[in-house]
RNA sequence: GGAAGUUUAGCUCAGCUGGGAGAGCGCUUGCCUUACAAGCAAGUGGUCAUAGGUUCGAGUCCUAUAACUUCCACCA
């Protein structure tokens, strides 16, 4: 077991552990009236691929709140799922059925469900899976999944509430089109790339005369779905030119020129041509002057009819040829080269269609007011606090939202048209159309937007529209914790549905994290083949070094740096803890221990016990408030310095004397508590270290400490603090001058109420203390004046000396300076001025005894 | 074009409501001191991006500037 066991290993222990919590089904979360809920439910990842490091950071960070909250007497439910993720999976899915030499439409809709259900299955068992190994205590019993039974129910209630309401309408309209995945995408899901191309200055005649205009366009291979080309009213140059006509080069087709003011004069030619079935500023300009709208490329991004004998080729191979031949017809008067973002689709990276096309909609207008209300009252609130103005103007300049996918991934749309009489009606289940009851209706080919099932998470899960035990209880949750990066795609989203929904915020704070970025903060990605499986590092540092290196130097809302120095500084710690819980546990077995009895105590005791109450205080605050960072770092401070750096050196001197028992007891005392403020951040290596000692009952579900005034040793702990300044003095100063850690030396003191004296040598390496005045050297602390007994003098020493007496001087002086200051005086605070006086005064006769130390 | 964020030691980052610059890693020196060499002790290292301003006092508040990052909008 541990005492055996030279260095910490966490392979050796942790399925074990996780084991035992499972067989005590410690994770589960049951609606218990007697405790108060605490309720995260966890962003579903996409089942399009295992968990990556991102995840495990997300998750490590609810974890870490879960299991506090656990410990603190809170029921409570993490609530684990998968996203089905449509178009992403159904990227990967027709790409997998394109290597066996099938595609989606060769096997029919069915069998491709069926395919979709296998790789659903395959990836939300593998995430589960690696969560579990990472720790997670989800209450997995309870998995959810966006295209379930209960969540597709969620689904069509929710569709069929909006769409009562007339929340939901369907219209022809210019939507982002995706020819790559064949399936219109929402505003969200475009994605604009900085691309270098080239502004082609296109030579556009007269229909009367051999005269031309010339237009700008970066899109050359658009000009067959032409209508007129605008310029500006206001623009002089070509004021003369408004209501004559142009023919469209290759096609031939007379178009009139025409005024609007959306044309900027000062942009290219300041004559634009008029696309209005491939570009929504111009499909306005063309609404405006009632021109016809002619479509040049169709679903697959392939050019139409209208293209002559471009026809049946995809628009964007056809781009140069088209120069070319425009070319030939002397049709070009210049090619410049010109850099502009475009659109594209944040999946499959093609460039977006800007398309006409029959789509549904959700209106925002009444959805989006009660979601910004929730957030500028403070029900809702969202950490970082930076991010509520992102928030609230993404909310307030909404758009209709597109939620029709031309997808078979995904919820189907559950409007029915009925063949007979032409109505369009919903309903949760194919029905007879209930205006006529005819049996002859289609139900709509369409799927609904991923984000669509994702908006409703946070109830859907607990079992709405049933007004189910967990509703009731658990909602609304207590936090939801994502990255920020989709704040504005999906918080948005389950904020105002449900309130929609539910009459209620689903979550009351919002936590966002930012991005793990690789070592030398490159976002991590697949070309670029820096990307870390979360399991490769289970396996190299554990999984608790893990979750300590993507917590500990991040803040919210800012991205972090991950990579192996981080990883290692996790495990040298969890090994410093592993020997400090050995070294504490031998010492147990061989002096026993009690339960503490303050009046046995010395100050050393109750120094590190007051250390370790401030120390419960500060991290349950740090908590409270999400600075998670903040939190382990106190953690890691207090374990490695107070606890190993010095006390535990300290009561070395202790277990060789009659107080062995007492200290080993504080040992254990400190230890326990410890372990219970790092579990939730390390749930393995401290369940371990605690099972060790003989325990039960599990750690993860012990009470977490709370801060105990009785034991606040203000006066003790100040004064083992000088205690310890001393300490480091002697040992500065005879590293100084030159005599080794090793070697043992004699201090000299002028202080007979001295009594710390055995602590005192072994931590300096002192061979003796001697009651002694008058010293060479003399090192001065407020405990008294010590010195260190020399053979000779030397240089060093003086050298030495000086440095501290200029250090002195300057001090003096600086508080001189600041006193004689008649602002500080009168304005400053008294307590600061005061305390200024005293340390003028302190310092003086500091000053005094140096300048009386001799160096001969 | 609009907005937000960042800028502190060689590197990664802390620094709460303004009151003497911090940690880890790295580096230097010395140590296997019977929990730990994944360790111990000591040390080196910063005109807190720049310029102004407010204040008795500014890393901290205000105003500009620069660099980097991100989000939003997008003019053919």
């Amino acid at each position: 077991m541990m005492k055996d066991q030279k260095a910490f290993d966490p392979k050796s222990f942790e399925d074990k552990i996780f084991e035992k919590w499972t067989r005590q089904n410690a994770f589960s979360a049951k609606v218990n009236p007697n405790k108060k809920p605490y309720c995260i439910i966890m962003p579903p990842p996409n089942v399009t691929s295992a968990a990556h490091i991102g995840h495990a950071m997300d998750g490590t960070l609810q974890d870490i709140l879960i299991r506090t909250k656990r410990m603190q007497g809170y029921e409570t439910l993490w609530q684990p799922g998968t996203d089905h993720a449509a178009i992403a999976t159904e990227y990967k899915l027709v790409e997998k059925l394109a290597k066996e030499g099938k595609t989606k439409e060769s096997i029919g809709r069915e069998r491709f469900e069926k395919e979709a259900w296998a790789w659903y299955d395959k990836y939300g068992d593998t995430i589960m899976s690696q969560f579990k190994k990472m720790g997670f205590s989800a209450d997995y019993s309870r998995y959810k999944f966006t295209m379930d039974s209960t969540s597709t129910d969620a689904v069509l209630e929710a569709f069929i509430r909006l769409f009562n309401k007339g929340l939901v309408y369907r219209g022809k309209r210019m939507t982002n089109w995706c020819p790559n995945c064949g399936s219109a995408v929402s505003d969200e899901e475009v994605e604009y790339i900085e691309e270098k191309s080239h502004m082609w200055h296109i030579r556009y005649k007269f229909a009367d005369n051999d005269g031309y205009i010339v237009v700008a366009t970066t899109r050359p291979e658009t000009l067959f779905g032409d209508v007129a080309v605008a310029v500006n009213p206001k623009d002089k140059r070509y004021k003369n030119l408004i209501g004559k006509y142009l023919i469209v080069p290759l096609v031939n087709r007379k178009i009139p020129i025409v005024a609007d003011d959306y044309v900027d004069k000062d942009f290219g030619t300041g004559m634009v041509k008029i696309t209005p079935a491939h570009d929504p500023n111009d499909l306005e300009v063309a609404k405006r002057h009632d021109l016809e709208i002619i479509s040049v490329i169709d679903k697959f991004g392939v050019l139409t009819v209208q293209a002559g004998e471009f026809a049946g080729k995809k628009a964007i191979d056809m781009r140069d040829e088209i120069v070319e031949k425009l070319k030939g017809q002397k049709l070009i008067e210049k090619i410049e080269d010109y850099s502009h973002s475009v659109g594209h689709c944040y999946r499959c990276k093609q460039a977006i269609e800007p398309m006409i096309t029959e789509q549904w909609f959700v209106k925002m207008s009444d959805l989006a007011k009660p979601a910004i209300e929730c957030v500028k009252n403070g029900q809702l609130k969202i950490f970082a606090k930076k991010f509520e103005k992102n928030y609230l103007h993404w909310l307030e300049n909404i758009q209709d939202w597109c939620i029709s996918r031309q997808l078979w991934t995904g919820h189907r749309i559950p409007i029915y048209y009925c063949q007979s009489c032409g109505n369009i009606y919903t309903s949760k289940k194919p029905c007879n159309c209930p205006k006529c009851g005819s049996n002859n209706y289609v139900q709509d080919e369409d799927v609904l937007d991923t984000w669509f099932s994702s908006a409703l998470w946070p109830f859907s899960t607990l079992g709405w529209p049933n007004d189910t035990p967990e509703m009731k209880y658990f909602y609304p949750t207590n936090v939801l914790v994502t990255g920020y990066d989709i704040l504005l795609f999906w918080v948005t989203k389950m904020v105002y549905m449900g309130i929609e929904c539910t009459g209620k915020v689903p979550f009351y704070n919002t936590i966002l994290h930012g991005l793990v970025r690789d070592e030398r903060g490159r976002k991590m990605s697949k070309s670029l083949g820096n990307g870390i499986d979360p399991l490769v590092v289970v396996n190299d540092y554990g999984a608790d070094a893990l979750r300590i290196a993507l917590i500990k130097d991040m803040s919210l809302g800012m991205d972090s740096r991950f990579g192996e120095t981080k990883l290692e500084n996790a495990r040298a710690f969890l090994n410093k803890l592993w020997n400090a819980s050995k070294f504490v546990s031998l010492n147990a077995d061989k002096f026993g221990y009690t339960e503490l009895k303050p009046d046995q105590l010395n100050d050393i005791d109750k120094w590190i016990l007051s250390k370790l109450n401030n120390l419960i205080s500060n991290v349950t605050r740090n908590i409270d408030k999400y600075d998670i960072g903040v939190a382990i770092s106190n953690i890691i401070n207090f374990i490695w310095n107070d606890f190993c750096d010095w006390y535990i050196e300290f009561v070395k001197v202790d277990l060789k004397s009659d107080r062995a028992t007492i200290v080993s007891s504080v040992l254990v005392n400190v230890l326990e508590t410890v372990l219970k403020l790092l579990h939730p951040f390390a749930p393995f290596t401290t369940e371990f270290i605690y099972q060790e000692f003989c325990h039960e009952d599990l750690l993860m579900l012990a009470d977490y400490p709370v801060f105990d005034n009785k034991l606040k040793y203000k006066k003790e702990e100040l004064f083992i603090e000088k205690f310890i300044e001393l300490i480091r003095n002697i040992r500065n100063y005879r590293n100084k001058i030159g005599i080794q850690q090793t070697e043992k030396i004699i201090i000299t003191t002028s202080n007979q109420n001295f009594k710390l004296v055995e602590y005192l040598k072994k931590l300096t390496n002192a061979k003796d203390l001697i009651y002694e005045k008058n010293e060479k050297l003399e090192i001065i602390s407020e405990i008294g004046m010590f010195g260190i007994k020399f053979e000779e003098t030397k240089n060093e020493a003086k050298k030495k000396l000086y440095e501290e007496i200029e250090k002195v001087k300057h001090e003096i002086s600086r508080s001189e300076g600041l006193l004689k200051n008649p602002g500080f005086i009168a304005k400053a605070p008294k307590t600061l001025v005061d305390a200024e006086k005293k340390k003028l005064e302190k310092n003086k006769e500091l000053l005094n005894s140096m300048m009386g130390a001799k160096c001969e």
